[in-house]
DNA sequence: CGTGTTTGACCCGCGC
DNA sequence: GCGCGGGTCAAACACG
């Protein structure tokens, strides 16, 4: 029973899966079997990748990567990412979408020790007029999709998500972790994250339910705390190799841990988001291409990235990477020009 | 102060 | 009915 928690404690840190923003070397394939990298890969991951197309396209028009590239950015409001073996960057991610229709009886049955509070009512839980939670959470009767990907495929998804709750999964050595949707207070959306106990280098994601939201509006998240990287606990802080150099983190490729109590303040992947858009401003500035009104675009970008009218479009998003991509192929082709 | 994780306890479905 | 296993809750704590 120790042993078996002790060893999941080694073994694993769930909650640096899905952590967003950590930036960690997703090449590193060696480190992660302690250190899973994040879920949420910075935006700057895919950038990297976006570099790595001029070698790995042959021609411009191969976009076929480049969809997969967006595929995990939204792989639940977008159906295509629920295509098998949607392929990202040498990633293979199987999705299986599970229906589970199983018909539940109302439960009328009213919690006895531990009433649902109202905004603690789950997906499955209902609330009656009095606002007393009357919970029917068990055998959910939403779809499941059930995605298994590689440790270097955990740049799923863009949602944000929170822990609430860890559990060591009988016959396998690697506990399972739950997450709900932390975007919108009310989704419905859950999350499980566990790693294959045949294969450790895979890690099986189960989403369950649909956000009950179009995309993440994390203005509450913003109007508090700024914490990305995850709390570490007492025990687990214990170990961590004391006064690394937060450089360390950032760029060595076998550095000890991915995400540490020495890691920088990790940067979220919206944070990514403004911040690229704040160079791609700088860039056009310099070309004289942007007016003064609109330097103050940078400061409105957080608030306008997760406001619900304002959101960059995911076509937005595609420009931006497109332009990079672009960018790259052409300073490829001039150097393979040039050579 | 708001948001996040951790973790023990609780709840519930299911098989025996 | 009972026990097991999985899913969830919520208090305590961490963090910025």
């Amino acid at each position: 029973m120790m042993s078996e928690f002790v060893c999941m404690e080694d073994n694993w840190d769930l909650q640096a899966l899905v952590r967003s923003g950590s930036r960690t070397n997703y090449e590193d394939f060696a480190s992660i079997t302690n250190n899973p990298p994040s879920l949420f890969a910075p935006l700057s991951f895919y950038q990297d990748e976006l570099l790595n197309f001029q070698e790995t396209f042959e021609t411009p028009t191969d976009f076929d990567g480049l969809d997969g590239l967006y595929k995990p950015l939204y792989p639940v409001l977008h159906q295509n990412f629920n295509s098998p073996q949607s392929n990202i960057l040498g990633t293979s991610i199987s999705t299986t979408s599970i229906s589970v229709p199983k018909e539940v009886e109302e439960r009328q049955k009213v919690q006895k020790k531990r009433p649902v509070s109202p905004e603690s009512a789950t997906c499955a839980d209902t609330v009656d007029a009095t606002g007393a939670a009357k919970s029917k959470r068990r055998k959910n009767q939403h779809k499941k999709v059930v995605q298994h990907v590689k440790e270097d495929g955990l740049s799923s998804d863009m949602w944000a998500w929170r822990k609430y709750g860890q559990k060591p999964i009988k016959g396998s050595p690697y506990p399972r972790s739950y997450y709900r949707c932390s975007s919108l207070k009310g989704c419905l959306a859950r999350k499980q994250v566990e790693r294959s106990r045949t294969d450790p280098s895979i890690f099986i994601i189960t989403y369950t339910a649909e956000h009950s939201h179009a995309h993440p509006t994390r203005r509450s998240s913003l109007a508090g705390s700024t914490r990305i990287k995850p709390s570490m606990p007492k025990e687990a802080t214990k170990n961590i190799e004391p006064n690394v150099p937060a450089i360390k983190d950032e760029l060595s490729p076998n550095f000890d841990r991915v995400i540490s109590p020495t890691t920088p303040s990790a940067t979220s992947i919206e944070d990514e988001l403004v911040q690229n858009v704040s160079i791609k401003n700088e860039e056009l500035l310099d070309q004289g291409q942007i007016l003064e009104e609109n330097e103050s675009r940078e400061i409105a970008m957080p608030d306008l990235l997760f406001s619900d009218e304002l959101f960059p479009s995911l076509e937005d998003l595609e420009w931006l990477l497109l332009d990079q991509y672009a960018d790259c192929r052409s300073s490829n082709n001039k150097s393979t020009s040039s050579s």
